[in-house]
DNA sequence: TTCATTTCTTGATATAGGTCAATGTCCACG
DNA sequence: CGTGGACATTGACCTATATCAAGAAATGAA
């Protein structure tokens, strides 16, 4: 599992031996079946994850009791609610759960302010990563309000192929804030324009 | 104009005096008359501005020539192309300009690590905002995909009545994702209920 | 394999909100 | 002060997408 997390900074920063070797010592590994909750609506959120196999998912439920995916974290993907970790009083509006049989590495926030003292590329990294997040938020933002439900279907296929192939439908259908049905008459149009 | 700067940064973290000098020769102080632009689309993002007086917006245009706004700045917010910054090739899909008459202080990216680095609890500080409106994100992207539009724009109303005072109606239609008319016919019907 | 459960598809109908067009209101500026 | 241009309101009509309901297909456990 950690190797997974090892290349996954690499790809911008090499690190010693020593500094792999406590890294190690601040993550706590663990195995989720599919359908397992990492975290429950309610709870004080202690836990980050960065996952290196399976998928997760946050969402929200509305008062309707209706769910709304808020993100998925297939392999090397961070998930976490930074809002009620960084606020030890705030309880969580998320929940986040398996989506498939997955692992995942969970850090707690004393760990990651300790990650980020001792390995100041950490830092460095992680504010990049947040920042580069903020700018696909605002795309999203932007795209649910003012493109066609087509539209977004089509940007989530261009941007995340490999997470459209291996999700249930109705969960991308809850994600792109579109009801199930449509997003099948979407798939069927679709594929009709495609043949003629 | 610093003096805004000074006392938004000590709600956090205090500043000694050679602090704040230095944190002035960062800066670039500038009035913008409304209307002005402090960026356009298709340009290189040189420049976070943190808005001293007045209130900026940031927008995107979509393929229809229709604006869509992303942010509204008022006193003490920063605005920015982030992602543009960060990335000195990438042409920025934004414009910024200011919706009153504004005063601003401008940073480069070079500068802003500068202060970083000087003022650790900056780096923190900062690190903390953009998770925190990386939150406040999320919260509008799930209520862009749910609510109806009386929703969205009570939680507006809610969340930045200050804002919503000072701001012509259609463009916060545009910051809702809402019709000038629709955004006019909830307001009629919001206060015909009251009345009852 | 078989049965049960979940997921997907399809049709019929309802509705929130968009678009277009006309009118009304309010300033800012000569 | 008037008046032109931006902004807001209102009405009539239209369309994308939701909802409800039923059946089909896929998945997985035994």
């Amino acid at each position: 599992m950690f190797d997974i997390l090892r290349s996954y900074f690499e790809t911008k920063n090499k690190l010693t031996d020593d500094q792999f070797e406590f890294m190690q010592t601040l993550f706590i590994p663990r195995k989720m079946k599919k359908g397992e909750f990492l975290q429950r609506e309610g709870e004080i959120a202690k836990y980050g994850a960065f996952v290196t196999k399976g998928c997760l998912r946050s969402y929200v439920m509305d008062t309707k009791g209706k769910e709304h995916i808020v993100q998925f974290a297939p392999e090397n993907w961070w998930i976490s609610d930074t809002e009620s970790m960084a606020n030890p009083l705030s309880h969580s509006r998320y929940f986040i759960d398996a989506i498939e049989n997955s692992e995942v590495l969970l850090i707690d926030l004393a760990s990651q302010e300790k990650l980020m003292e001792t390995i100041p590329e950490f830092a460095i990294q992680y504010r990049q990563g947040i920042q580069k997040r903020n700018a696909a938020k605002d795309k999203r933002i932007v795209s649910s309000l003012s493109a066609t439900a087509e539209e977004r279907y089509q940007e989530f296929l261009k941007k995340y192929s490999t997470i459209a192939q291996r999700i249930p439908q109705h969960m991308l259908a809850s994600y792109l804030g579109i009801s199930p049905e449509t997003l099948s008459r979407i798939r069927k149009q679709m594929s009709s324009k495609k043949i003629i």
